[in-house]
DNA sequence: TCGATAGTTCGGTATTTAACGAACAATAGC
DNA sequence: GCTATTGTTCGTTAAATACCGAACTATCGA
């Protein structure tokens, strides 16, 4: 279970980090990893399926927000803060800021 | 033409956001009347039909990040920059500004 | 009124992607 | 070695979405 690829940060596109946070599931996982630091794939419940959950893994992995290692059995994930922020700089944080703030329904539109 | 439907940014989720600017296309876009100010959609020529092209600023529109006014028989376009900065401080500098620099390629991965 | 211009909407196709269960691989512990 | 645990991979299905051309709407100018 192990040798996961880890892109360069400088082979990511922004439009591929954008594209892995705008999934729901997704932008929880990187919002638990950030509360809590280092998570295995098991400690993160969205109620999905395994396979589901890899996934997703793989998607933020290969978008380079995250890095898995392997500890024993587990999986465990951590969020690539400081390549981020130098690729990125501000864009992790935005977004983990925004994401705090969940949107209210039930508003009028123009 | 007229009457377009423009989403309170209380009503917007920071997923439809980052969905909408994860695609290489409406990143262009939003690029570009970043750059220039309010552009109308034919102002913005990126090698797409004009349907495709009618699409992306609908999509850009639904999420809030741009708004659009008629101005004859043209549709003028423009950030809604202080609202999406109330809204989600800092994200769209963020992603503007990391939008600015290309991604080089060929370097390899872990 | 008659084009010409600027965008939208519709119908259809092709690609992408999220989801699941089942099968597989790797490690830990007995 | 056996078994439980943890994730990945595979095959499939369903839904979303990018794309185009054609038809339509609305405005401007001659």
């Amino acid at each position: 279970m192990r040798a996961l690829k880890h892109p360069h940060l400088r082979d990511v596109a922004v439009e591929h980090v954008l594209h892995a946070l705008s999934d729901p599931i997704r932008l929880e996982i990187v919002r638990q990893i950030a509360r809590e630091g280092e998570c295995s794939c098991n400690a993160i419940d969205c109620g999905r399926a395994k396979s589901s959950m890899s996934h997703h893994f793989r998607v933020l992995r290969d978008s380079g927000v995250i890095r898995t290692r392997s500890d024993g059995t587990a999986h465990m994930n951590a969020l690539r803060r400081e390549e981020l922020d130098a690729r990125f700089p501000g864009l992790l944080s935005a977004v983990l800021a925004a994401a705090g703030a969940a949107a209210p329904e039930g508003s009028p539109a123009d």
